[in-house]
RNA sequence: GCCGAGGUAGCUCAGUGGUAGAGCGCGGCCCUGAAAAGGCCGGCGUGGGGGGUCCGAUUCCCUCCCUCGGCA
């Protein structure tokens, strides 16, 4: 048989995880995370990382890689990937990726182009002059110039981009609309399988309130308070829970407040994830119950034995 | 029961004698080294019910209902 890399995502609180190790454990897959904030140390309640018994069950990888006052991206997580799959076939065990972060598993699937890596004195100087609107504006027209299809592409308010895509241009004196078609990922070297769960949307919504509850219950604030005596990098302290408590334990909010916050940002992000998971033609939708990871499962084996 | 304030979008509320907006929510979309981030687009409405004035009423008048506050 073909060596089959298989993916298992959709957006948080559809039940991947679940379903993801039943379905492991009868393949005798190793189950890689795909999560942009699960890679940290610590953030365990927050992440709804996988429990210790689960990852005695079914080996996880890319879970706990890095301190969370460490910065982590997309680029690291391609290269942490790509090594993870060919130790798994060496063992003669399936790669099974699991989790919700859009750009993650692309970056996995079809790679992400090198030889431009983040230069910070730049883009500080960058930002600099994002800062009033005129500078913004000025930096999307500079932009434009030199690369026209980027500038057409990339929204002269979305600063992050047009600045990233300067970046590019000014350090490898090349496009970013060139560079980007440079991609080389798993899904050329083996026949790979994606599935998206996505629930009702009104039963998501309801777990992802369950699951904010939940969290708290189990001690979200103690281990949050922990977190943020640290100086956490900028990428861990987005993480939703985290930049929501922090406002709370400054005194800024009420508790309440927080909770409501963390919901619904939980909702927004859980929507912007179905959005990213829509435009790849290449995913099979698995509109189940997300409280049934069973079914989810024996959907996945048969759909893999055909 | 009387007096006062008010009933407009899912919520909080603007506004106008020419069939209505804002914020939030909600929905859709974009995304290539911060991605749980960042950005774009969309009003989704029997204007509490009924009647009247008017060419025309959400707006003015009458009446009823409901909510809130005060007095009894």
């Amino acid at each position: 048989m073909n060596k089959k890399v298989i993916f298992i995502t959709g957006p948080t609180a559809s039940g991947k995880s679940a379903a993801a190790m039943i379905l492991a454990e009868r393949i005798g897959a190793e189950i890689i995370s795909c999560d942009s904030m699960q890679v940290y140390k610590g953030m365990d309640i927050v992440t709804s990382k996988p429990s210790a018994s689960d990852r005695a069950r079914v080996p996880h990888h890319l879970l706990d890689i890095v301190p969370p006052t460490e910065e982590y991206n997309a680029f690291r997580y391609y290269e942490d990937a790509a090594g993870k799959v060919e130790d798994i076939f060496m063992r003669g065990k399936v790669p099974l990726f699991v989790g919700g972060t859009g750009l993650y598993v692309s970056a996995a699937l079809d790679g992400l182009f090198a030889c431009a890596p983040e230069r910070s004195s730049l883009r500080e100087e960058f930002y600099r002059q994002a800062a009033s609107p005129e500078g913004a504006a000025a930096l999307h027209a500079r932009l434009s110039e030199r690369d026209p299809a980027a500038g057409k592409r990339i929204h002269p308010n979305d600063v992050r981009r047009v600045i990233r895509a300067l970046e590019v241009l000014v350090s490898t004196g090349e496009p970013i609309s060139d560079r980007q078609k440079e991609r080389k990922g798993l899904s050329e070297l083996y026949e790979t399988e994606i599935f998206c769960l996505s629930p009702e949307r009104e039963e998501l919504y309801r777990r992802i309130d369950e699951r904010v509850e939940a969290m708290f219950a189990s001690g979200l604030e103690k281990e949050a308070r922990g977190l943020l005596e640290m100086p956490l990098s900028r990428t861990a302290a987005f993480a939703i829970g985290l930049k929501e408590l922090k406002v709370y334990f400054e005194g800024r909010c009420a508790l309440d407040e927080a909770r409501r916050l963390m919901k619904l940002n939980t909702r927004h992000y859980a929507k912007r994830q179905l959005t990213w998971f829509r435009k790849d033609k290449r995913v099979r939708w698995l509109n189940r119950p997300a409280a049934l990871p069973e079914e989810a499962a024996e959907t996945i084996w048969k759909e893999l034995s055909r």
